[in-house]
DNA sequence: TTCTTTATAGTCGTAGTGACTATTAAGGGG
DNA sequence: CCCCTTAATAGTCACTACGACTATAAAGAA
């Protein structure tokens, strides 16, 4: 490990530091479609670009709490501790930064589409005021497929989180983080239509999720009426289960055999 | 992100720089049993305890290229270029390294347990010289279960890496990367015996893998002899596929429904 | 009313798998 | 040399889970 580098214990800045960030690609379903939230760039290098939101880890602080904190600062919301948060991965690569050299530890957090009034701030986060010393920067909701070319490697930490959330919803209740407190299982099975981009058949979704324990549980005696065009649907709350076995597999679009 | 930060544009140095290395989790099967890949610490903190291979990345090298040639260094294999090298997650917290901020991106490897002529080095890596400085060290391939504590968080990598791999089992074709170029299906249903710690029945073992196309393909005029006490097996190489659908779950020790 | 929309109930066939029981082909011990 | 052990391979059977359906119920809209 690096401590055991005789060179480190020598002379502490022997090597060149790194400057650690926490990024975080906050995904949510608005009006049925997947959005990401992006904060525009107010200064080089990519000024004007749009790109994740996110920031530096502090001294004393774990890159994780650095996210939390940073999304909390950037969106607005002030509960954001219960929030759905996830290590993705860590980028290294030297020249991701123009400037300087920059590791970032990724980050995806699932936020449910009307987003629950234990998170105060705008419900839609139509227009977040720029938060930040010199920068000016806006925050705002942007379709996944419509999030165009980002700042730095932005693309790809944001195309890795759709497919590690794409992936998860596979084998996890991760469904349940993207629904307000109460959902009905339409509005569950429309978060992995979404997510995944294929159509299911609802009787059998529906089976499967009633199937599996603690995926999700009935609200007492409620049914939503005067929302629907159609019968109304009974509400669920999320359950406790957070895995789900079997997974629940997305349909296969190439000739898998299974 | 980060780079929005003004504080730093203006000054590069107003944030404590931190050390970033990238730390491995090398896991092979030897005799049957799960090892992974200490090295002794030479020097303070954690003098004599075991650790996790590991070092600093250079500021002209990604962590995966640090992590792949620290391995190459601390194990004295020549060919590290074609192993199976994972990012596992990354280990932020303050106060991992009681000397200084440290920000470990660690990674899995896994190792075939005869290494091939193409990975070059003792074998069995039963006395690793120490290659480095002023450090003392010594490399040993040690039990998983008697990997006892270890130097720094190295204990909670290690699980994680772990229970990782035993999860990839499930949904990949993975678990070739611990066999040898040829293999009998009775050595790959042993490594998923060992990561798991369960058991499996052999013809079912048999009649999954050989089902999922890509997994496995037959060496084609060969069987095993000379070897085994009972009758000879056939020899197979891995596959191209990668995933596994539909997954190869472990079996459920709880009251899991599957 | 009738049509549309959505939720819910249930059916049927099949792939996949867990739990088995043979059978085959080697080595080892008497 | 024969028999016992060991391990690979072949195959059976029942049950679960799931894909692809059809049918019914309960709302709003035309």
């Amino acid at each position: 490990m690096a401590e055991m580098d005789g060179t480190y214990a020598y002379d502490k800045y022997a090597h060149e530091p790194f400057a650690v960030t926490a990024d975080l690609a906050v995904l949510t379903i608005l009006d049925g479609v997947l959005h990401v939230l992006l904060v525009e760039r107010g200064q080089e290098p990519f000024k004007g670009h749009w790109a994740l939101p996110g920031g530096f880890v502090q001294p004393d602080e774990s890159a994780e709490t650095a996210a939390r904190r940073e999304l909390a600062e950037e969106t607005g919301l002030s509960d954001v501790s219960g929030l759905h948060l996830e290590q993705l991965r860590t980028y290294s690569e030297p020249g991701r930064d123009p400037r300087m050299r920059v590791v970032t530890v990724a980050f995806t957090a699932l936020l449910p589409h009307p987003p629950p009034d234990s998170l105060r701030g705008d419900p839609h986060l139509a227009s977040l005021e720029p938060h930040g010393g010199s920068d000016a920067a806006q925050a705002r909701w942007v379709p996944y497929d419509k999030a165009g070319p980002l700042a730095f490697d932005h693309d790809r930490i944001l195309a890795d989180a759709q497919e590690r959330v794409g992936a998860k919803l596979e084998y996890t209740c991760l469904a349940t983080a993207f629904c307000p407190p109460e959902f009905t299982l339409g509005e569950l099975q429309h978060v992995y239509e979404v997510v995944w981009g294929t159509a299911l058949d609802r009787p059998n979704f529906r089976r499967k999720v009633l199937a599996t324990p603690g995926f999700v549980a009935p609200v007492p005696g409620a049914a939503r009426l005067t929302g629907g065009r159609g019968k109304p649907a009974a509400l669920y709350r999320a359950g406790t289960a957070t895995a789900l076995h079997p997974p629940l597999l997305r349909p296969t679009p190439e000739g898998h055999p299974a």
